[in-house]
DNA sequence: TCCTGATTATCCTAGTTAGAACTGTTTATG
DNA sequence: CATAAACAGTTCTAACTAGGATAATCAGGA
């Protein structure tokens, strides 16, 4: 067990994780949105729409559950699908005026909503908080390249 | 934006366990267990079983998850409920002899698998990522705190 | 041009998720 | 001792998840 110093930090990082989805899914729910649509909303935010591909990318959400979420959104009437002009495969996802008004409406209150508690953290240890998580994942990405590029061999 | 200097690392922490989900969980599940089911053999390997709740702890799976998940688990004959002496509310789960045999053919190999990419960080590199995670976790828990606090107030 | 290969989005399956409502059991209190 | 509160586990619903298969479209090379 003490030959795998790093378990107890995967462990930790899973901790973590839950404990944001906890605290920030919590006020998301309360605004009637799931963390996914709310992600949606606030990525398309203050654009003037993009691709699901791209909308993909910057919000974790991968391909197949996007269709779901997009379609929820178009339902209630907060997202457009719209044909990209020069490429008949692509879809441009805006926000309607309705989900602009939402945009507004959500986006600040739950940056306010999770001010408090970042507030304990200095700009020193947020950055140092911020270097780890972005060290940790670089071995991890580059962990699972080397293992995929060993099927690939 | 740059009024909430947290946000980038709360986007940090969404990318780096994801990170994480896809380099272990492509592993787990290669071998033919789901990362649910694998967290609930990984914390019944060596003990002599626990109750549904001391599971849902130690894994991280909600007691609503952690149902059918053990269902699963147990129609492929890898754990066993039986009723907890003393109090009949309470099951004890526990690993059945191919239970154990999964365990001891998939766990020292998965730590192996993710060795390599670990091993790039030194043991002071991985004391200040748990460090950071830790320090993270620890605002969020209490944000989350306060806010249900207020509700109940 | 034709054709192969890559790209875009959708669909499908099995499984996981949170949250809330519910049953049965235990414990503490009046 | 009765009963209210706390607790253990299950069930339910709506949504999300990865991964793989599919259909339509685009791009490059023979």
């Amino acid at each position: 067990m003490s030959q795998a110093p790093f378990l107890p930090v995967l462990r930790e990082l899973a901790c973590c994780y839950q404990a944001f989805e906890r605290l920030s899914g919590h006020h998301i729910r309360q605004v009637g949105l799931t963390p996914g649509q709310f992600d949606v909303i606030a990525t398309l935010g203050n654009t003037c729409g993009m691709s699901c591909r791209e909308l993909g990318e910057r919000t974790l959400i991968t391909k197949g559950t996007l269709t779901g979420v997009l379609d929820r959104l178009v339902e209630r009437g907060l997202i457009r699908r719209e044909t990209t002009p020069g490429d008949r495969r692509s879809l441009t996802v805006t926000l309607t005026d309705a989900g602009r008004s939402v945009f507004e409406d959500v986006f600040s209150p739950h940056v306010a909503y999770l001010e408090p508690a970042f507030a304990q953290l200095s700009a020193t240890e947020l950055s140092t908080i911020e270097a780890s998580l972005k060290q940790l994942r670089s071995v991890m990405e580059q962990g699972f390249g080397d293992c995929c590029e060993k099927l690939n061999n």
